[in-house]
DNA sequence: GGACCTAGTTAGGCCAAACTAATTCAAGAG
DNA sequence: CTCTTGAATTAGTTTGGCCTAACTAGGTCC
C-alpha cells in the first residue's frame, strides 16, 4: 500500500461514482473529465497510468472507456468510507448542515490516517450512511446495496420515503432542505407532468404539495413504503 | 489570498518555529533542510521564490538565511493555529493522547476551512495553549508571549512548573507521561551533574526523583513559581 | 597570505499532473 | 460503403517541488 497522491484517490472515486449511478460499467473519458474539472486528455493520460500501476487499479481500453479492477475499486471505496464518515461526523459532531459538508469532507478525505477514521467510526457508532443517505463501505470495503429507485421513475400515489439525495450541489440541498424535502420524508408523486415538466410531490401527512423540476427530482433517490422510524 | 501549497505553508511554518526557538533572528538554509527533511538546494530554490511571491513572503539574501516578513509571518501563525488547534481538538474530543496529535495534525492543518477551524475554536472555548504548551495564536495572529525557560536554565531548588514540551518526538513525549512530567507538573531541579551530564528533577510534593539526560531537558520548557491551578 | 573546510548556491534533470493544439478513431447517416 | 462529426488520443508544454553533482563564498588555521 505505496500511499496514493490524492490525484489518484479522486480519480478512482470518480469513476466508482459514475460506474454506480450510470448504469453501463464502462465510464467514459469525457464523463470523468467533467466530473473532475479537467481537460479530457489529461484524463487520458492518468488512466494509461492507472492501468499500468502494480496492482493494477482500472482496467482501461482506448477509445472504451475504464472500469475499477478489484484493487481500484476497493481504494475507491476506502475513500469514500473516509468521504461518508467525515460528512456524519461534521454534521454530528461540528454542527455542520448536509449542503456544508461535501466540500470540507472532499478536502479532509485524503488526509485522514486509519487511526482516526477508526475513532470517528467508533465514536458515531458504526453508522451505516452518510447525511445524505448514502450508503458508508464497512472497514473491509462492503457496501450495502439497497432497493432505490429515482424519484423520477416512483409510481403515482405510490407512497415512499426519501433514502438518498446527491450531495453534490450544495444550493439544491438547500432547497429541499426548505421544501422539508429532507432524508426519510414520507411522500408520495400526486402527478407527473408531461414533457419532463414538474413533479408534484405530497408530503404523507400532510396537505403540502410541491412542484419539483425534474432536474432536482434526478438527484433524489426513494425506497417504496416508509421507513423503519416512527414520525417523532 | 491566492490559497497557497502545503510546502509554501510547511516552509513558512518551519521558518516561524526556528527564528523563535533560536535566537538569531535569520534562519539558515541548512537548519531548514533538517527540519524539513529536504535537501539545502531545494531549500534555496524555493526561499527565492517565495521572496519574489508578491506579498513578498520572505526576507531572503542570498548566503545570510531569511527571516519572515510580516505576510508571512501572519501566514505561518494561522497555520500554526490550525495545527494547535487540531492538535488540541484531537486530544478532547476524539482521545489522542499527547504523544499521538502531532502527525495527524500535520496533515490535516493545511485542508481545514477557516470556518471548520472557527467552530473548532469555539467548541472548545478559544483555548491558550495546544496539548504541549504551545500558545494558539488568534485569528488576527497575536500569539502570547511567555516568560519560559529551558529546564535546563533552572537553578536548583528554584520550583517551577512544566509549561511546555517540545512536540517533535513522540517517543520522548511517551517517556516524559511514564514519568509523570506532564503539562503543569510541579518540579524542582535538585542536582546538575557536570559536564552536561543529567538533571535530577524532584517532582514537589513527592519523594520523586528523575535524572533527566540534557538532550530530553533541552526540550523541556518551565515558569516559575506554581501554575494558578490547585492540585487535584 | 594561501590552503582548506563547510554551508550555500547554481546547473541540470526528473516526475506528477495538469494544459492546448493537432490528429485519429468510431459509429451513425445517407 | 463512404462521409461526417464528435469523442478520444497523441504530441508537446508548463509548473511545482524535489533531486544530485559541481561549483563558490567566507571564515579558520597555520
Amino acid at each position: 500500500m505505496t500511499t496514493l497522491s490524492p490525484a489518484v484517490e479522486d480519480y478512482l472515486k470518480a469513476i466508482y461514482e459514475i460506474q454506480s449511478e450510470g448504469d453501463q460499467d464502462r465510464v467514459s473519458t469525457s464523463a470523468l473529465a467533467d466530473c473532475l474539472g479537467v481537460a479530457r486528455a489529461s484524463v487520458t493520460g492518468m488512466l494509461k497510468k492507472l492501468n499500468a500501476m502494480d496492482p493494477k487499479l482500472v482496467n482501461y481500453i482506448r477509445y472504451r472507456g475504464v472500469q475499477l479492477t478489484p484493487a481500484g475499486e476497493k481504494i475507491a471505496l476506502e475513500v469514500l468510507r473516509h468521504h461518508r464518515l467525515i460528512e456524519l461526523y461534521l454534521s454530528e459532531a461540528l454542527g455542520y448542515s448536509w449542503d456544508e459538508v461535501h466540500q470540507e469532507a472532499d478536502n479532509l478525505e485524503h488526509v485522514i490516517s486509519e487511526d482516526l477514521e477508526d475513532r470517528i467510526a467508533t465514536l458515531l457508532g458504526h453508522p451505516q450512511v452518510d447525511p445524505h443517505g448514502a450508503p458508508i463501505p464497512d472497514r473491509d470495503g462492503n457496501i450495502s446495496r439497497r432497493e432505490e429507485v429515482q424519484l423520477t421513475q416512483l409510481g403515482i400515489h405510490q407512497p415512499a420515503h426519501i433514502s438518498r439525495v446527491s450531495d453534490h450541489d450544495p444550493a439544491m440541498l438547500r432547497y429541499l432542505q426548505e421544501l422539508g424535502l429532507t432524508l426519510n420524508a414520507q411522500i408520495e408523486v400526486t402527478e407527473k407532468a408531461p414533457f419532463s415538466g414538474p413533479l408534484h410531490i405530497r408530503l404523507i401527512g400532510t396537505e403540502i404539495v410541491h412542484a419539483l423540476g425534474r432536474q432536482v427530482a434526478d438527484y433524489i433517490f426513494v425506497t417504496l413504503g416508509s421507513t423503519g422510524r416512527k414520525k417523532s
